[in-house]
DNA sequence: TGACTTTGTGCCGACGCTAAACAAAATACG
DNA sequence: CGTATTTTGTTTAGCGTCGGCACAAAGTCA
């Protein structure tokens, strides 16, 4: 009777994702008859997801009865966003297809106790929804930590000075029960928790630059450490409990600087922010982020041999520790974030030159690299998580 | 009409591991009805893949109707494996559940054509279809070597002496048609190929150690060089072009030997069978493999403290690469094969102490290492390989 | 022996899709 | 400017697959 159940959450998908612009695009994506099809987007439509255009696409140049196109509702349910990282915390609503609809950026010193802050960001986002009476399907918040599954709890918030275990996905959802965050059915939201590089590598490959990869790599490092992630056919790669890509730890100067893990010369201690000033000759000040001040240096000083040398040890060792990635992973893309990004952009034939002549294939065929193209992608990550039952199952999501 | 199409293949992989031996286990394993599990069985026992047995199984202590038990049709059809490593090859029929029906082995010095070799262990295994006059589904292929997806070229086979870039799955398919190896539409079977250590993975996570592990990560050394390979959700994790899990270039001893690859102290020059016999002051001899004299020795002469301390060296460098791949890859299982059982055996506390002091979680959970179980498991695992397209659709692979 | 528990089977209906015919909306072409 | 062509959307019929249910079968327990 009803028809394009099965098809639902693929469909959802890929008018998220833009990869249905049109009802016959959509048709030959989904490999379905048209009939059915028709039946999916009807059925998204009356659910108030997306949008069928009531007025046909003026078809480029191809002959034909034009399509109509499809388009998220421009008023339709949003999820609520979250991001806590080192200088502080920012709340967003965002709704399908990327789109951040309201935001709320708080600065604040992060506190020892991790209930307080993730309270102070669901109310703003909870103010959010207030505001703009939008209805809320779901919840995100992304960390700077790992975040152990399935129980999701913080293992390493190492610049927050959290406890080790922190239970931030439960902290976050009785913080949204608090703040009278209600879903579909009345009842409270319940929030998801990931760590940030995860949820950045997530948001990238569904809007970002790292859209059609199938093995995408994501290596970041904002504050201090570096942080990695691997999304696999629209999936993040956690590990067996959300712990993979620990990429900090890969050895990429055997004679360097001592790490807390007990190794010398880590990833962590040789490519992050900090290390980056470090070698610059610069003392790192306490008014603005690490990641600011190397950013800063790096804009605006990058003719000046130390700071010229400093960037090229740092993106050598970088090298040497992607292409280490690069054998072990074997991805078809990798996309940098923070710090790491901007070393990229500042030189990018040293970076991919260093990539290719260290892994073991990179000769046959090397690996593109690219920037993060998104803004607040950790954030809009964090919403991709919110949405992930919706685009699973919209009917059960909507009640 | 027909009831159970759907789940056929599902229910197939669940009897070929062994995870469903009654027909009411297939009943809660698949989530459906006992109407249509009774189907698929009897669907499955038409096709001749599985045997209902007629009379029902003594239930041990519980009441309630005995259900029939389910096996492997003893006298189905089989699949040809082959495998090729330094010292020769060996061809054998598998049938389903991972059992080896028939099997000859081939001592022969792998000459530098690999079309040559290749056409030796097809025939060979023409020969035992011959003899057996059982059906052939499917050929699988293990070559010590990486294996680029979906071409099918062995991309470094070192030690064979082999051309860079050799299309062994091409040649194996040709070396099939010329044998007169013909699948059930009367045309030719057309092999598969894979890199050894990724195919015993698979076969240890069907029939093996693996066995249940979510994420298993196997490490192995044979003769040179050390494999890796990941196991996740049962399929081989083999990267965007099957050049995943290269781990012998971690870095696992900063001063380490220098090592084609560039660096110095790479897993694969300090854990391999000759790193191991060069530490204990040893000259390997020409006799016999590498392997073998490194087992010969850690079996006979571990009391010696020269060879047991070189043991604890390598032990100690292994415990760093497999700490440095539980970070990135975070199993819940690893299993080890070649000399990396021996040194397991030899002392399993000592590199279960080393991974669990490197790797970054290891002490909130460690990961279990354990023995690979399987004789023969390249060989088991090309046959699992030769098998993928019958557990995905029994019906389309035997219509 | 009879109650109970668990398993296997036959029948019906619901669900979700394809197929096919038809209608609609544009372009191409004489 | 009208007709053919192409592509898209809709309606209807039908079919395949599975769940639900009732009943039968085969054992254990008291």
């Amino acid at each position: 009777m009803e028809r394009g159940r099965g098809a639902l959450g693929p469909a959802l998908a890929l008018v998220h994702t833009g990869r249905a612009p049109t009802r016959a695009v959509l048709t030959a994506e989904l490999g379905v008859t048209r009939a059915t099809a028709g039946a999916v987007a009807a059925e998204l439509e009356a659910l108030g997801l997306i949008q069928v255009d009531p007025h046909p696409i003026a078809a480029a140049g191809s002959q034909g009865r034009p399509s109509h196109g499809l388009s998220i509702a421009p008023h339709g349910p949003v999820v609520l966003a979250a991001q806590i990282h080192a200088d502080g915390f920012r709340a967003a609503l965002v709704g399908l297809g990327g789109r951040m609809v309201a935001t709320a950026p708080g600065c604040m010193t992060v506190p020892a106790d991790p209930a307080r802050i993730i309270d102070a960001v669901v109310e703003a986002g909870a103010e959010l929804l207030r505001a703009t009476r939008r209805r809320c399907l779901g919840a995100g918040l992304a960390v700077p930590s790992a975040v152990a599954e399935p129980d999701g709890t913080a293992l390493n918030p190492l610049h927050l000075s959290w406890p080790t275990g922190a239970p931030v996905a439960e902290l976050f959802s009785e913080a949204l029960a608090k703040s009278g965050v209600l879903g579909p059915g009345g009842t409270p939201v319940t929030g998801v928790a990931g760590n940030d590089v995860n949820l950045a590598a997530l948001a990238e490959h569904r809007h970002g630059a790292g859209r059609g990869a199938r093995h995408l790599l994501c290596v970041a490092t904002g504050h201090r450490g570096v942080g990695g992630a691997l999304v696999v056919d629209g999936r993040v790669h956690s590990g067996s409990s959300g712990l993979a890509l620990e990429v900090g730890h890969l050895t990429v100067n055997p004679a360097g600087m001592p790490c807390h893990c007990g190794s010398r010369g880590c990833l962590d201690v040789e490519t992050d922010p900090l290390a980056f000033l470090t070698a610059a000759g610069r003392e790192p000040g306490p008014a603005v982020s690490l990641l600011q001040q190397s950013r800063d240096l790096l804009r605006s000083e990058y003719a000046d041999p130390t700071v010229r040398e400093a960037a090229e040890l740092v993106v050598d060792r970088l090298g040497l520790g992607l292409a280490g990635l690069v054998n072990i992973l074997n991805p078809d893309r990798i996309v940098l974030g923070g710090l790491h990004r901007e070393l990229l952009e500042a030189d990018p034939e040293r970076l991919r030159a260093v990539v290719a002549d260290r892994s073991l294939w990179g000769r046959s065929g090397s690996v593109p690299i690219l920037s993060g193209t998104l803004d607040h992608n950790s954030l809009i990550g964090a919403a991709e998580a919110a949405w992930q039952p919706v685009l699973d199952d919209p009917l059960a999501a909507l009640g």
